[in-house]
DNA sequence: GAATTTCTGCAATAGCAAGTGCAGCAGATC
DNA sequence: GATCTGCTGCACTTGCTATTGCAGAAATTC
């Protein structure tokens, strides 16, 4: 606890705050605020108007009037900025620190982004991973399933698992095509199931068939011990917290490249032999500009 | 006794959580109060109840209830405890990334996209960026196109907008498909085309014949000066450096996300009442386990 | 299949935190 | 040294958030 010394004006850099303290002229009072904010972090992110107010040994209202003279409509919305400022600040280093000026949803999902992969790096199983890839390096056919907007990983996983030449297939829709699909499966065969968020029944449903049939069943999921991991053979756990309403599957589909490249580091020479492959066709096609 | 045999007890280790969540024997909303919980972190740690119940998708007094279960006074109480183990579980793990000598293909991916979501924030310009916001809000319609694995940033737009109640729909074919699709497209229409790495002829020239046809044509590549920015009103530039043979789309899907809490912020009532309808359509559908 | 038990959601309530008018006081200025 | 300006703290008000009682809805058991 540090007595305030009337400041000059809020730390303009340096500090975890970046431009959060316009340089304004403040009061005593103010100053001694600002120094309890910059000095405590994790207070000023998360105590209330009260406990600040205790900390800077003032009045409450001189809070209040603090975050106003910054700029903010108030105790709350100063709260906010700082909170966000903080937590970019503990969990990032050092080259990030300076590029939080610009805001906007689209730069706040990739900020947040970023966690979730660092959250993936400690939450997927390396082991799991390794055997994932032997599975889907050694396997007869691949499905992949995945609905709604967690298809994208799906998609990623199985369009270039076919372009590296395996037998790799993504199955979108559910019900009547979901069901064919899977009822294929046997010894051999790997499906792999993406999913976040709630469990979808026909997912569960089609991952415990793959492995009663004597398929491998690789999930790429968030819940550790949902039923989804439960029913498959290598559970592949990522984040997904998302910025907005959505959770996000932008570390499932990192998780999706990650498998790729391990399948080229086990297969170097059947993955090159598939992509020239793959390659001369799309010449043949015609497809690319220039 | 009991009435129904939820979920077994929350996820007890390894997740950033701890002990913070006794194996209590918990109820359906409850359960699902404890997930929304585990998969959004940073929201538990500062959300109010409301949101938390909204995430969770039960009424505020089963949040209530559930920390009450869990043994804490009431929500506040658990919040804190959630926030302290969320802070420590941040400021722990994130210094130490570096350090990580676990080396996988996956985590070698995780990684690397990592430094491409971070130059996305750099290369993202705000102003564009809010520009296609504006258009996807003021669309008639909204076509999102891609192809191959690039429909992975693309299917998460296409879908999520739907979901939220625009009029979005996502075109991955090409030919006849392709050229159906953007033949219907006039003023007051928005094309989204997604694509990285050399320009295909025919996303080229749909951009090239949206524009024409009045339409607001919006990219997502990573080519400033390719073709398709140059057939675009707005172009997203997203780095795209893969780990392996591929160009990653990772960085293009957090723009995807970003784009759609753009949309939510920018019309909050209208994407609420978006989302409300759908998820009734969802519980008709009985597709969610539990 | 009926009854009982248990849970969930709604709505009213209680409690609290943030904001603001007012008065006193300190420092600045003439 | 007197006056004036304006900051600070107190106390009140307002608004909101967490909680809980209650009723309807599932679901389990007999």
């Amino acid at each position: 606890m540090t007595q305030a010394q009337p400041a000059p004006a809020p730390a303009p850099e340096g500090s975890w705050l970046g431009d959060a303290l316009p340089p304004v002229r403040l009061t005593k009072a103010q100053s001694r605020v600002v120094d309890a904010l910059v000095l405590n972090p994790k207070l000023a992110s998360y105590a209330d108007l009260s406990e600040i107010a205790a900390k800077a040994e003032v009045n409450g209202s001189s809070v209040v009037r603090t975050a106003q003279a910054l700029g903010y409509r108030g105790w709350p919305d100063l709260q906010r900025e700082l909170r966000a400022r903080y937590l970019v600040h503990i969990s990032a280093t050092a080259p990030l620190t300076h590029l939080v000026e610009v805001r906007s949803p689209v730069h706040d999902s990739l900020l947040h982004d970023v966690e979730n992969l660092r959250e993936a790096v400690e939450s997927i199983d390396p082991e799991a991973a390794q055997a994932a890839v032997d599975a889907l390096c050694s396997a007869k056919r691949i499905l992949v399933v995945a609905q709604g907007s967690y298809a994208a990983p799906a998609v990623v996983l199985a369009h270039l698992a076919a372009t590296m030449g395996y037998p790799a297939t993504f199955e979108g829709r559910s019900g009547v095509h979901l069901a064919s699909a899977v009822s294929s499966l046997g010894p051999g065969d790997v499906l792999v199931v993406v999913h976040l968020w709630r469990s979808l029944r026909q997912l569960v449903t089609a991952a415990r068939r793959a492995k009663e049939a004597g398929a491998t069943v690789i999930a790429i999921t968030d819940l550790r011990f949902g039923p989804v991991a439960r029913a498959s053979d290598h559970a592949l756990i990522v984040p997904s917290e998302g910025v907005y309403a959505f959770q996000s599957a932008t570390a499932a589909t990192s998780v999706a490249y990650g498998l790729l490249a391990g399948m080229e580091a086990k297969e170097p020479e059947r993955v090159r032999e598939g992509l020239e492959r793959t390659s001369s066709l799309w010449r043949d096609f015609d497809l690319y500009e220039a």
